[in-house]
DNA sequence: AATAAGCTTTACGTAAACGTAAACCTGTTG
DNA sequence: CAACAGGTTTACGTTTACGTAAAGCTTATT
């Protein structure tokens, strides 16, 4: 009878975010993820699913678990050190500087698709043409 | 007397793009790379500039070299086939999804780096209040 | 009680992307 | 010619991010 709402096994929280048990307990081997343990079991809340969200956004985009850890401390970071606070302001600007030109890297290589996808589409049509409605060559 | 203008050395090239040579001669190893030997050492026409500036910044973006080496076939892939024309649309539609959801984790990334650092300015006001031009506390 | 499903730790294995070192060649400059 | 800068191959080492057992709990169900 033991069911907190709102809290889910280890499994759970894998089918939902597709991916193994080992990765979960591995980004909490790197102090990424700080799951409630009831008994030996682990327990998650809402908070740890956001924080795997977090993590599985950072590593789509390339960042190592170390960065993602380090962006996890901005999170964290307790507002009562002016020091804590500008050295955070600073890694921010480092990220953000990192994610715009992410976001150019991005913009060009859609350019280039662009690009391919269009000559790829000329050269079929003169591969078949007046064949309307021929799949397939 | 050697000076095959437009064309460079390894260690130019590496130089140029801040990368190692060891890096460089890997991706070579790796197939993504094809100088031109003189004698028994490497020599890099604009056109493999170019592609070292496209996998870096394919790295920038995550890719793994394998990735980035498909999408090389992209670029190099005979226009004499169909099939291979329209697995190429194929590809290209692939990435470009990829792609997109990177553009959305970046928003996303950006929007909470955002909310990090105005909750930041915040309390450094409430820190430092009336104290207008000093700075560090 | 016994069995299965799901959890636990521990530990060795692995693929990717180079780093690093050794040992050698080669061109040129003092 | 000797030394040095920069190139070459070969090969083993390293880090990251897990995969893959193995072997033993624990809890629900039969």
């Amino acid at each position: 009878m033991n069911e907190q709402a709102n809290t889910i096994t280890i499994g759970e929280l894998s089918k939902q975010f597709d991916v193994t048990t080992r990765a979960i307990r591995f980004y909490e081997e790197q102090g990424l993820l700080h799951p409630v343990r009831e008994g030996t079991h682990r327990i998650y809340y809402a908070k740890d699913t956001v924080r795997l969200k977090l993590i599985l956004r950072g590593k789509r985009l390339g960042f190592s678990l170390a960065e993602i850890k380090t962006l996890f401390a901005l999170y964290d970071t307790d507002p009562n050190s002016t020091v804590q606070l500008e050295t955070m302001l600073e890694l921010t600007q480092q990220k953000r500087e990192t994610l715009n030109q992410q976001l150019h890297d991005i913009q060009m290589l859609l350019a280039e698709l662009d690009e391919v996808e269009a000559r790829c589409k000329e050269e079929l049509l003169e591969l078949s043409p007046h064949t309307r409605g021929s799949k397939h060559a």
